[in-house]
DNA sequence: CTGATTGCAAAGAATTTGCACTGCT
DNA sequence: AGCAGTGCAAATTCTTTGCAATCAG
C-alpha cells in the first residue's frame, strides 16, 4: 500500500542488504507498494499474477516470509474480520493503528504522538526491547455511525 | 486465564444473559478461568477433556464463538509466535497490551492510563466507536536482554 | 416437549513443505 | 558454475459445517 512515510522502496532496501533479487520479487515487492488497499497472500497472487503469469502462490508466501524476516512489512490481522487470513503492508517509519469498522470493513489508519509515548513507557516500565508492534481496534467508524443515528 | 480484574465469572456472565448452560459450556469456561497461560483452541480442548471426556473439539470452536459474540473474552495472536493458532482469556475490565518476548516466548501484560488516553483520543479524533482493542508487542523481555549482555 | 446444542466425520481455508528444475550473480 | 530460488502438488494446521442424536429449560 503507497504510502507517504516509507523511505525506501521496498526494492531498493532488499538491494541495499544484498538479497537477491529474482523477477518474481521484483513483481511481488512492486505489486504490494502499488496496491491501494492492504493485501492479503491470495489478493497479492492475483495482483501479481496480471503483471506476470509466471508467479507461483508458494513464492508469494516465501517472499512475504523474506519480508518479514527482514522486518520490511507488518502482518496485520484486522481483527479477522473476513476469515483468518492476513494482510500486509511495507513498514512505515511511524508506527500506526488500524481501525477496523466491524459494520462496513472500512479500514482507517491512525498514528499519534500518544501511541509512541505508550511504546517508550512499555520499554522503560518492563525493561522490554521493542521489536514489532500492533494495535488494531475493532468498533463502528463515524460514517457508520451517522447511519445508525438517522435510520 | 485467572484474573483479579475480573467482575463476574463467565458462567455468571452467561447465566444473566439467559444463556443455555450446558454441562460442556461450563466445564468449558470454568477451564478457561482455571487456567494459568492464555489457551488456544486445542489446549482448551485437552484440559477440558481431563474433567469430562465428553467433549468434541466442535464444541470449543461453537463455544468460543458463543463467548466472542457476548464480547465476554477477548482473542489474542501473540504476535504468532507458534503457528496461527488463536488465544483466549476473559475479558478485564482494563484493557491491557500483551507484551511477547520473541526469544523465549513468554507473555506479559502491562495496562497504563496513557493506553486509556490513547484509546480516548482514537474515539474523539476520528469519531470512531471502539468496541474491542488488541495491541500485542514483540521483541525481547527484560531477563532475555540480560542474557544477551552477559552471554 | 421442543428447539437449541452436541458429536461425528468430512469439508474448507490458509499456509507450508519436499523435491526436481531453473536462473541470478 | 553453483547454489539460492521457484513451481508443483501434496501435506499440514486450524477452523467450520451438515446432519442425526441428545438434552436443558
Amino acid at each position: 500500500m503507497a504510502n507517504t512515510l516509507e523511505r525506501r522502496s521496498l526494492l531498493e532496501e532488499l538491494v541495499l542488504r544484498g538479497v537477491r533479487i529474482t523477477g518474481q520479487r521484483r513483481i511481488l515487492v512492486e505489486t504490494m507498494q502499488d496496491a491501494s488497499t492492504h493485501l492479503d497472500a491470495a489478493s497479492l497472487l492475483d495482483l501479481a499474477r496480471r503483471r506476470d503469469g509466471r508467479i507461483n502462490r508458494a513464492t508469494v508466501y516465501r517472499t512475504l516470509d523474506l519480508l518479514k524476516r527482514h522486518r520490511l512489512i507488518d502482518e496485520l490481522d484486522l481483527m479477522h474480520m473476513t476469515g483468518e487470513k492476513h494482510y500486509y503492508e511495507a513498514k512505515t517509519t511511524i508506527d500506526h493503528v488500524h481501525l477496523a469498522c466491524l459494520r462496513c470493513g472500512r479500514i482507517e489508519e491512525f498514528s499519534s504522538p500518544l501511541f509512541e509515548r505508550l511504546k517508550a513507557e512499555i520499554s522503560r516500565q518492563n525493561g522490554f526491547q521493542i521489536v514489532v508492534t500492533r494495535l488494531e481496534v475493532g468498533g463502528k467508524c463515524s460514517q457508520c455511525g451517522e447511519k445508525s443515528k438517522t435510520g
